[in-house]
DNA sequence: CGCTACGCTTAACACTGTTAACTCCTGACC
DNA sequence: GGTCAGGAGTTAACAGTGTTAAGCGTAGCG
């Protein structure tokens, strides 16, 4: 009986355990620089076994990855409790995608930019394509509250979520690319992206203070 | 005497024949699925001798991006040589840079997406490193002369630009690394992206027709 | 002719992800 | 209690990677 339980209980543990040891890794040392071999290290287990609870290093990362957009997606549910109007949401929301990428620049590297790469069959990273899904729900569930409450013209609530995304993964993904870069201060940078872009949305006679 | 620079030619002419070869596999198979041996092989020469011209496989990468970055500059130097105004050449430039990342995505891989990996000494990407600015003088010439022409409002002409071009590249890097997600026709989502962009700096009184 | 310099190759090293074959132990059944 | 099955975990191996050290062979010079 409960024999069963217990082995697949600990069958689970050893799966997170697994799961703990590649994300750390991941993060630290970089996705390409951590080898099946040191996950196993780490975990004191034979590399071989990680094959036992993963299909494979891609699978690996595509867990991870589900787990990053949770967090991700915690934070827009945190914002949605507490923002006071849909446009405060709004930029909350956008300005919190921006700093957590800035903040975790790995997990973010590992959730957007390398878990979809060219070259690579289409069924993978399964896990985090729904869960990527829900998290941009909250940014299109955002827009719409806007163009309800006419904060917005009425406008293409997709596609302005899926620009929106797009202006602010731009900024997040080449802040994290390109460290190098001659960036004015932070700050301004964003700054200036969001009200360039929210200015563009608005309903003229919902903001008549600007300038 | 001339047999020195025969023998310099030659070697020139090998390392353009291995560009050309590394350029071809890494587009057209991706970069990290093409080997130093294969590029050798194409080449029909031993792997080792693409050491004999060039440091390493990211060197390789660097001469690459190098040569997609000119291309892309060339690109810009044709329309500020064609566009009438400022404006219209502005719009041109951002339009034809997501329509050049879309064409050839893999190009655009390469010298945007993983030419700069974090965990990598900062030295490297050096070529790239300074076509990549003269590529991006493009861009802030744009946008002065569009505050010069009073098509915007006075701006921080540094912010915008970096702006511009993060939300620019996240629509470009989206469309290429997720083409999985389902987008709204191409087409709509640019122009939303790049008029909500500029709708939010023009100056009001600058386009009366706005709707 | 002898020698040097250099273009290029062979062989090797230390890795990588992944698989097949094997061991060994534990729990179940007769 | 003894036998057997199943499965967790292992070792060994494969085919491949980027890269380097050592060696070969030839072309050009004195």
């Amino acid at each position: 009986m409960g024999v069963q339980e217990r082995r697949a209980r600990e069958k689970q543990e050893l799966r997170q355990e697994i799961l703990d040891a590649a994300r750390d890794l991941f993060i630290h040392e970089g996705f390409e620089n951590v080898s099946m071999r040191k996950i196993a290290e780490k975990i004191e287990y034979s590399p071989t076994t990680i094959y036992l609870h993963f299909q494979d290093k891609a699978d690996l990362l595509d867990c991870v990855c589900e787990e990053t957009l949770e967090k991700l997606e915690r934070r827009f549910s945190a914002i949605r409790e507490t923002a006071p109007d849909p446009q405060t949401r709004l930029t909350q929301g956008l300005r919190a995608y921006i700093e957590f990428g800035v903040a975790y620049p790995n997990d973010y590297r590992i959730a957007f930019l390398l878990q979809f790469k060219p070259f690579s069959e289409p069924d993978r990273c399964v896990r985090c394509h729904s869960m990527g899904q829900k998290t941009f729900d909250h940014l299109r569930g955002s827009v719409g509250d806007c163009v309800q409450a006419g904060v917005f013209e009425p406008l293409d609530v997709e596609a302005t979520s899926q620009a929106l995304w797009a202006a602010i993964h731009g900024l997040t993904s080449l802040l994290i690319l390109h460290p190098s870069f001659p960036w004015v201060e932070q700050d301004v940078l964003i700054h200036r992206l969001l009200s360039a872009l929210l200015d563009g949305l608005k309903c003229p006679a919902a903001d008549p203070a600007r300038k």
